[in-house]
DNA sequence: AGCACGCCGACT
DNA sequence: GTCGGCGTGCTC
């Protein structure tokens, strides 16, 4: 009986995206999942075998599968997830499967590293040919010691004897050369060994749901300094004591050495890492001690939930609010969902570790879908810092038109005379930034959807980002006539020379983007700032994300109203989860840390919500903000970007594919909160034109709609003019 | 994505 | 006559 292989090509190109059939040859062990390679019209190419059947599904002549490539085979679980993901997101199935094996294997860019080892032979009369040696020989004994111990690396033997001592003894046949496999093995700072210490009631508490597997999902909601670690790695270790493995997910940039080292000390070989700083010799090897079960704990960044680890017991999400788990590009996908698709698959839990957990999953645990595990406490009882909200209007007032406020200003000084440490926290992110008045804290607004105006450069105008309506710029506030007009964007660099007028002889750091980049380009700048006390650190939100400072008493938080101006529904969102990090990175060891919000809107309920670190609070008054205003996770948002080269076919798609959405308006009626079409907030980017439609809809209709969506999306995407589809964007620039 | 096929302009 | 430009279309 001749077998028939269904085949998806290794080729990225949505016209080939499909499958293709081969007949499996005998006695080549083709299998599901296997890669294989194929005769492709002239040529021969990789290709993903999905499944095997016994007939053909086509009347084209069929080609043979020509051969097998070893390793990077999808396993049958990952199959299955590629299924889905072809499914919710409409994205290629070459894209999902690509990201199932490293693209080292794919592309054949690393092998194993070999290197030469020697060892005792254990050939008779090595003891008497000892004895017999001259004294003069005493660097062919020390060899002979050395390995009885354990073979070891030919270069170090070398190193240690000399080569001629090691040549000889090969020679005489009691040693072996003999070829091994290195790991490449990231490097990790000095372990110091930690201690395991005891948990605390609330960490023992979450340990014990954890592993009792009560519930599918866990929100384990912790303060910063709550000892949420400490819960993972004991949950960690209870699910390798069963037998299984686990993934443990870190922000990109919270995956710092140390909390490597602390796995590793933990762990030992049974850890393996994934992030982007890895060569590709040290990517090569990690996934392959994961593919083999060597390693069977992967931690690692967002891709890091499609390492190939069999029997999966456990998978943790730190910092589950971060906006990195999203993938934003080629193939989008959102970590959550993977993750909730591997643990229901392994039938397993997944904890989502957060102090500032995300809207739509909090009310999860609301709904009683996901289980609540609340950390209130810092594990060191170090106090959470003491928070003030500075009205910048009443700087203005006072005549302090600087970027610092009376209060944050003293409260650096005072700092400086103890030699303690200040974080100067400023997000400046992108080019365009809203206007406002600095004597009345005016913002323009949209006439039509209430949302804070955009300046452009180009074309120096203020657009609405949710209706696309152009303004013309403002010279003067319409509402107390001031000419004091201020665009909101205040970059860092900025901030660092007028810090540095100030205290110029206080050493300032710089952390952001153009800082940071190249290999560990964080921990250089972090390691340069603990060394210097005094000293001030300027940074982006990039400060917020999980790092430890011990020494830090004072954050001041320079323009709090930045993100919270953004324009979407996720602003309030974001800013509390962003200004509360930040916070938290004051007085963490000795407690005493004071933070400063400057804002103009001093009595908004964000702000107070963060000052009194209550994040319940503050979700029981977003959500019903959201459910009165329809938004997630009450509604759905989709966005669909059209670009194209050419502007006026853009255009003109963007339109057909607004005329082919319409009807949906009749077809589902009321639950269909929202449809327009409008140029991109980017107008123009990557020498491309962009459009977008934007749908909101009650959860309800979800699925049956989305199906409607993505049937319209393939038949106008073609190769020169693509359609993302997102949905719930983080944000709609 | 490649690679062939094919149908027009400028050369030995 | 034919070498080669890259538009179009196919790949089990």
């Amino acid at each position: 009986m001749t077998m028939i292989a269904e085949v998806i090509v290794d080729v990225a190109n949505s016209a080939v995206d499909k499958v293709f059939e081969y007949i499996i040859p005998e006695n080549l062990g083709v299998f599901e999942g296997a890669r294989v390679l194929v005769p492709f019209g002239p040529r021969k190419i990789l290709g993903y075998v999905l499944s095997i059947k016994n007939s053909p599904s086509t009347h084209h002549a069929l080609k043979e599968v020509l051969a097998i490539k070893e390793g990077g085979s999808i396993l049958p679980e990952m199959l299955e997830l590629c299924a889905f993901m072809v499914e919710e997101y409409n994205i290629k199935w070459v894209d999902a499967l690509r990201l199932c094996i490293s693209r080292e294997v794919r592309n054949e860019t690393a092998k194993e590293k070999h290197i030469l080892m020697c060892k005792l032979t254990g050939a008779e009369g090595l003891e008497e040919y000892i004895t017999s040696l001259p004294s003069k020989s005493q660097k062919q004994k020390d060899v002979i010691n050395s390995l009885k111990l354990a073979s070891q690396k030919k270069v170090e033997l070398e190193k240690n004897f000399g080569t001629s001592a090691v040549s000889t003894l090969v020679k005489k046949g009691f040693v072996e050369v003999f070829e091994e496999t290195e790991r490449r093995k990231p490097l990790a700072l000095k372990t110091n060994q930690q201690k395991k210490v005891a948990l605390n009631p609330d960490q023992a508490f979450a340990v014990e749901n954890i592993t009792k597997f009560l519930r599918q999902t866990y929100v384990l909601f912790g303060v910063t300094g709550s000892g949420k670690t400490e819960v993972y790695l004991n949950s960690i270790e209870k699910a390798l004591e069963r037998g299984k493995t686990a993934i443990l997910l870190v922000p990109e940039i919270g995956l710092t050495p140390q909390v490597f080292a602390l796995l590793e000390s933990r762990f030992g070989q049974k850890v393996a890492v994934l992030h982007s700083g890895l060569s590709v010799g040290e990517r090569f090897d990690e996934w392959k001690r994961i593919e083999n079960g060597e390693a069977r704990v992967v931690v690692g960044a967002r891709s890091a939930i499609f390492a190939p680890l069999k029997n999966v017991g456990l998978i943790l999400i730190d910092e589950q609010h971060e906006n990195s788990y999203n993938s934003e590009t080629n193939p989008r996908y959102r970590t959550e969902d993977i993750a909730l698709f591997r643990a229901k698959y392994n039938n397993c839990p997944l904890v989502l570790g957060s102090a500032t957990p995300s809207i739509e999953t909090f009310e999860k645990t609301v709904s009683g879908e996901y289980m609540l595990l609340r950390m209130p406490n810092r594990v060191h009882e170090a106090p959470l810092p003491e928070t003030t909200i500075v009205d910048m209007r009443n700087e203005i007032a006072r005549g302090n038109d600087s970027i610092f406020s009376m209060p944050l200003l003293s409260a650096i000084s005072e700092a400086i005379k103890s030699n303690k440490q200040t974080i100067l926290f400023i997000n400046r992110r992108g080019y365009t930034s809203f206007l406002r008045c600095m004597e009345c804290g005016y913002i323009p607004k949209c006439t039509d959807c209430d949302a804070p105006l955009v300046y452009h450069k180009e074309g120096d105008v203020l657009k609405c980002h949710f209706c696309g309506k152009k303004y013309r710029t403002l010279t003067a506030c319409p509402n107390c006539k001031s000419v004091h007009i201020r665009q909101g964007a205040i970059g860092t660099q900025k901030v660092v020379d007028e810090i540095k007028k100030l205290f110029p002889s206080v050493p300032v750091f710089r952390m952001d983007n153009d800082t940071t980049s190249g290999k560990n380009g964080h921990q250089k700048v972090l390691e340069a700032f603990k060394a210097e006390s005094p000293a001030i650190l300027v940074g982006t939100q990039m400060l917020a994300k999980g790092h430890d400072f011990d020494n830090v008493e004072v954050v001041g938080v320079l323009d709090a109203d930045q993100t919270l101006y953004q324009t979407d529904y996720k602003s309030a969102e974001r800013t509390f989860q962003l200004i509360t990090q930040v916070s938290g990175r004051a007085g963490r060891k000795s407690g005493g840390g004071k933070v400063f919000l400057q804002t103009f809107n001093p009595k908004h309920f964000v702000y107070r919500f963060v000052a009194n670190k209550n994040y319940e609070a503050f979700f029981d008054q977003e959500i019903s903000v959201r459910e009165t205003t329809n938004f997630p996770p009450y509604a759905v948002i989709v966005r669909l970007l059209i670009s194209h080269e050419k502007e006026e076919v853009a255009y003109q798609k963007t339109k057909n594919i607004f005329e082919a959405l319409k009807p949906l308006k009749e077809e589902f009626g009321e639950n269909i909160v929202f449809l327009n079409a409008m140029a991109s907030p980017f107008t123009r980017l990557k020498n491309k034109y962009r459009f977008q439609v934007l749908i909101r809809f009650t959860k309800q209709i979800k699925d049956d709609i989305m199906k409607k969506i993505y049937q319209t999306v393939n038949i106008h995407q073609d190769g020169k003019c693509q359609i993302f589809v997102e949905i719930n964007p983080s944000s709609l620039a």
